[in-house]
RNA sequence: GGGUCUGUAGCUCAGCUGGUUAGAGCAUUGUGUUGAUAACGCAAGGGUCGUUGGUUCGAGUCCAACCAGACCCA
């Protein structure tokens, strides 16, 4: 008896059903990496138009976390779609090396008593470390680039870059020296971030002062009344820093509170509404002493009652927007100061009048700049007043406490004075209390039309003329018409780029720190102003910093570089805030590497780099080059839990890339990231990753049965033209078409989780639950080099090529293994190939509503099969003869598919008959179990079993295939 | 509090310019197969489209408010 399961061609393949991934990818890596993978693609690509999607740089502390991993992977994505549509696209990745955070932790490491230049060198080396701990991580990824050749902001020649950089904007005019209040530690004497200073609790003296209203007509109509001539009335503000009060320029109101003008038997006071209404509203204003009526019997408002009132009354009420510019006199100087406008006030505390120094206080900053008020500071670096401050000359600001208060009580500007205990910024390092003091630091402007400075001025005015650079146009003209024209990814990013833009207030690049970039300038003591030959200094500094990095500046003697001029000038110690660094990439590194360029086609961040990496980016470019960096932008959202919450680990919801690679494999993430819409919220959980790793393994074993049916084909040899194929096999085909084209269509929109679900359904619906499902027959019991089989594995091997491309950016492990397979070599990347040119189709609409049909008809006797099954009269459906009634129509469409039909049902018999009465869009199908033998080979049961002694257990078409010329099949 | 977004089955996503009983894959349940077998086929159940109002002959799709969440500011 022959064994007839030898006779069949059964899948065979070495790809294994599990990817194994988490043990396979690093095997993978190791070798591609010896292989020089990255390099031997931009060989093969090189010639090619190029794409650039240059690398915004992640902060070198701390190892990467699940947004890292979603904005490289993204980024990886996209790069080796291009790849594989034609385009050189190098991918150069890099590192924010300088500022705080490093300085911190090397401070946490090795204490705080190091010299700078020391210090300088540790946090280089805690840099490098760090930046090794993230590039493994992301090559394990999968993320494909020039690892060996990154660019770190602390490259000796990229720091002398940044410099250069700020040389340009300086040139071009957008750089100025400003004042701004900065945390100031007395005793560090220095400036302090955010980041170290702590809040603890402290005593201040709480004092309520009066401002004298000048312009009392105006306030009267303000407030719709007239004021006797002898009464004087006071804007009332409240302060725990009285020390302040010498800097004051302003009191500021909130334009939409209600301001109520008051009369109490001591005062006539301006304060918020709020703090003397009962819901009462004013009362009558007959008279101008607040009669019995009047007075509020119910009871005095806490605030007045601080005052020492007794009585009092409402006389008028309006909005703080009214009161704008109204003068008021300083309680001791004779300055005259308007009230004036902000939406930093607040009812919390005090009056709703707010005292305003803006020296002192980066609201009362910001308010003040808006009003082109003064910033000067009378503070020194050590905590005293200039000797020259009238009243408080050469004090210590917290003795000046006590003499400005008695200075107030003295002139009766003081309506209450108390003790209050309050959170208050301190020194980390000393634990003492801070002061806010404005400083000077250098600004990017924002507004002014630059002209460049290092152009010969005299002679310009003498000329008539005025050359500004960038078509004239301020900087923030010149982002808005950048960003204009520029492309977003979604395309909200714009929106909010512009809101962003339109609010940003000048950009202080300027920092009081040791680990970052020197502004190599010099300033002459006495003008303050910058040196003259500037720029060509500022070269002479960067081709030391060149060859010696940021420390050649710390160590240089100006005398070396100035001569004789060094005595007058001061070398500055400031640096550079990191997001410059970061942001003049487009100079240090896109101009400078012959494999990249400016502007690049994309930068590709989290929806944060709107204020970040993109603004300073923009600027920069602006500034510098008049146009941005960037043709597009592309933003993702943050990656939250399950429930749409942010991770924390105080929440214990954070799920880390390296266990999901670790356990998982790299290509599960890739999966995830790719499957997951980046334009909003990114959610991640347990149960999403178990989804994310069902669908990996569709999509695999499709590959796999793909392979294993095409194991003994070679195109070279058994290739047929198109039109000699079965009809399926060419609807195969053009479905293969559509979904490359759609799918190509997805990547250059970058709707990346289009093409995940796209994949999925192909490999489901399109292949598993109906192409390869009846090709099986065919593919298994056809004579192995029959037409029949061939035209098979011809349409399944373009499908191979093809989806092996199209999943190949976001499954790039999974990819590679399958190309070795079809490639049969080791050391070949699917990345230095271009996207599958599938062979031609004519009829592709034709085919398509044909099958469309059959589809149709085949979900019909699908469902009447699973009746009949469930009764018992069947299992399998070959265990079926179906008889489907169809329209006249139909029937004459379709009526050539003949016998074949049950190759398309899956049953052992099947025909079509008409039915005049049905319309096309429904069939009557009917079935019954086949009373028929099972042919041993095929499992069909057949009529014509036994009819050759020889092979009394085959139907006649396993005969004909294996002994005979084999059967012939023309539609599936 | 402001700016920019998000909210459709258990999960991930479709649903174009408003128009028939809201779709797909995965999961679940049932079932077949044992020649893709820790795989594959078939079938079934599952949604007040965040909530509430409004515009309209008609709204998941337009408008408003609210609720929840995200990022960036204050």
């Amino acid at each position: 008896m022959t064994d007839y399961k030898a006779t069949l061609n059964l899948p065979d393949t070495p790809f294994p059903m599990r990817g194994d991934l988490a043990k396979r990818e690093p095997q993978m890596l190791a070798r591609w990496q010896a292989q020089q993978r990255y390099q031997k693609i931009r060989a093969a690509k090189q010639g090619k138009p190029k794409f650039i999607l240059h690398d915004g740089p992640p902060y070198a502390n701390g190892d990467i976390h699940i947004g890292h991993a979603v904005n490289k992977i993204l980024k990886d994505i996209i790069v080796k779609s291009k790849t594989l549509a034609g385009f050189d696209a190098p991918y150069v990745p890099g590192w924010d090396c300088h500022g705080l955070p490093i300085e911190l932790q090397v401070e946490k490491k090795h204490g705080k008593a190091i010299p700078p230049a020391q210090f300088r060198a540790l946090c280089r080396a805690y840099a490098a470390e760090q930046i090794e701990r993230q590039k493994k991580d992301f090559i394990r990824l999968g993320v494909l680039g020039d690892w060996d050749h990154p660019y770190l902001t602390m490259d000796f020649k990229t720091e002398a870059d940044i410099m250069r950089a700020l040389g340009s904007i300086y040139e071009r005019g957008y750089l100025y020296q400003g004042y701004k209040p900065v945390n100031w530690c007395l005793d560090c004497q220095s400036a302090l971030a955010e980041a170290e200073v702590e809040y603890e609790d402290k005593v201040s003296p709480a004092i309520d002062v009066g401002f004298e209203v000048r312009d009392k007509e105006a306030l009267g109509k303000a407030f719709g009344v007239s004021l006797p001539g002898d009464a004087k009335v006071y804007a009332v503000i409240w302060t725990t820093t009285p020390w302040t009060l010498p800097a004051n320029q302003a009191v500021s109101v909130h334009p939409e509170f209600d301001y109520a003008l008051v009369r109490t038997d001591q005062h006539w006071l301006v304060v918020a509404n709020h703090f003397v209404a009962h819901g009462g509203g004013p009362t009558s204003m007959s008279s101008w002493e607040p009669t019995k009526e009047e007075v509020y019997q119910l009871e005095m408002p806490e605030l007045l009652k601080r005052y020492g009132a007794k009585t009092f009354a409402v006389k008028g009420m309006c909005k703080g927007k009214q009161l704008e510019l109204l003068p008021l006199q300083h309680p001791f100087y004779e300055r005259i100061v308007p009230i004036i406008c902000g939406d930093h006030v607040t009812l919390e505390a005090g009056t709703g009048l707010v005292h305003t120094a803006p020296a002192h206080g980066l609201d009362d900053y910001f308010v003040g700049q808006k009003y082109d008020l003064p910033t000067d500071n009378p503070v020194g670096d050590d905590g005293k007043f200039i000797a020259n401050t009238p009243l408080v000359g050469g004090l210590f600001v917290w003795k000046a406490n006590d003499v400005v208060i008695d200075a107030l009580q003295a002139s009766g500007h003081l309506l209450h004075m108390e003790k209050v205990q309050h959170s208050y910024p301190h020194c980390w390092r000393h634990k003492t209390p801070i002061i806010f003091r404005s400083t000077p630091q250098w600004f990017i402007g924002m507004d002014n039309v630059a002209y460049p400075v290092v152009a010969d001025v005299e002679k310009l005015v003498r000329e008539g003329r005025s050359r500004s650079i960038h078509d004239g146009l301020s900087l923030r003209d010149l982002a808005n018409r950048a960003v204009e024209a520029t492309q977003f990814f979604p395309s909200w990013g714009r929106a909010r780029l512009e809101a962003m833009i339109r609010t940003r207030p000048d950009w202080c690049v300027s920092r009081q720190r040791s680990w970052g970039v020197p502004m190599p300038f010099f300033v002459h003591k006495e003008t303050n102003q910058l040196h003259p030959r500037t720029p060509e200094l500022l070269e002479q500094v960067a081709m030391l910093v060149e060859r010696d990095g940021i420390e050649a500046w710390f160590s240089l003697n100006s005398v070396d570089l100035l001569g004789a001029e060094a005595e007058h000038y001061k070398k500055l110690s400031d640096t550079l805030d990191v997001w410059f660094d970061s942001g003049v990439t487009h100079a240090s590194v896109l101009q400078r590497r012959a494999e990249l360029h400016t502007p690049a086609d994309l930068y590709l961040e989290g929806s944060d780099q709107h204020r970040g990496w993109f603004q300073s980016s923009l600027l920069t470019g602006c500034a510098i080059n008049g146009h941005a960096p960037f043709k597009a932008l592309l933003t993702h959202g943050f990656v939250v839990d399950g429930s749409g919450h942010k991770m924390s680990k105080s929440k214990g919801n954070v799920i880390a890339p390296q266990k999901i690679f670790d356990t998982l494999g790299a290509d599960i993430l890739r999966l995830w990231v790719a499957s997951t819409d980046y334009s909003g919220e990114m959610t991640i959980s347990d149960e999403i990753l178990k989804r994310v790793v069902e669908s990996y393994r569709r999509i695999r074993n499709t590959l796999r049965f793909l392979l294993a049916n095409t194991a003994d084909y070679d195109p070279a040899r058994h290739a047929l033209p198109v039109g000699q194929w079965l009809e399926i096999d060419r609807y195969a085909l053009a479905m293969t078409q559509k979904l490359q084209d759609e799918v190509k269509q997805d990547y250059e929109r970058y709707e990346l989780h289009l093409i995940a679900q796209r994949l999925q359904t192909f490999c489901s619906e399109d292949l598993g639950g109906f192409y390869l499902d009846i090709l099986k027959d065919r593919l298994y019991t056809a004579g192995t080099d029959s037409a029949a089989r061939r035209s098979a594995q011809n349409a399944l091997h373009h499908i191979t090529h093809s989806l092996v491309r199209l999943m190949a950016p976001i499954l790039s492990f999974t990819a590679e293994e399958v190309w070795e397979v079809l490639s049969g070599k080791e050391d070949d990347s699917v990345f230095a190939s271009d996207w599958y040119e599938l062979p031609l189709l004519g009829n592709r609409v034709e085919i398509f509503t044909r099958w469309q049909k059959l589809r149709e008809i085949r979900a019909t006797v699908q469902r009447f099969l699973e009746t009949i099954r469930m009764e018992g009269k069947i299992g399998s459906s070959l265990q079926a003869e179906v008889e489907v009634g169809v329209d006249g129509i139909t029937y004459d469409a379709l009526k050539d598919i003949g016998d074949e039909l049950r190759f398309i049902l899956v049953t052992s018999q099947a025909n079509f008959y008409t039915i005049a009465e049905l319309d096309s869009s429904s069939s009557a199908v009917s079935a019954v179990a086949s009373q028929r033998q099972k042919c041993e080979r095929c499992w069909h049961y057949r009529a014509d079993i036994g009819a050759d002694v020889q092979h009394a257990t085959l139907c006649g078409r396993c005969i004909s295939n294996l002994y005979g010329t084999g059967e012939a099949r023309r539609y599936a």
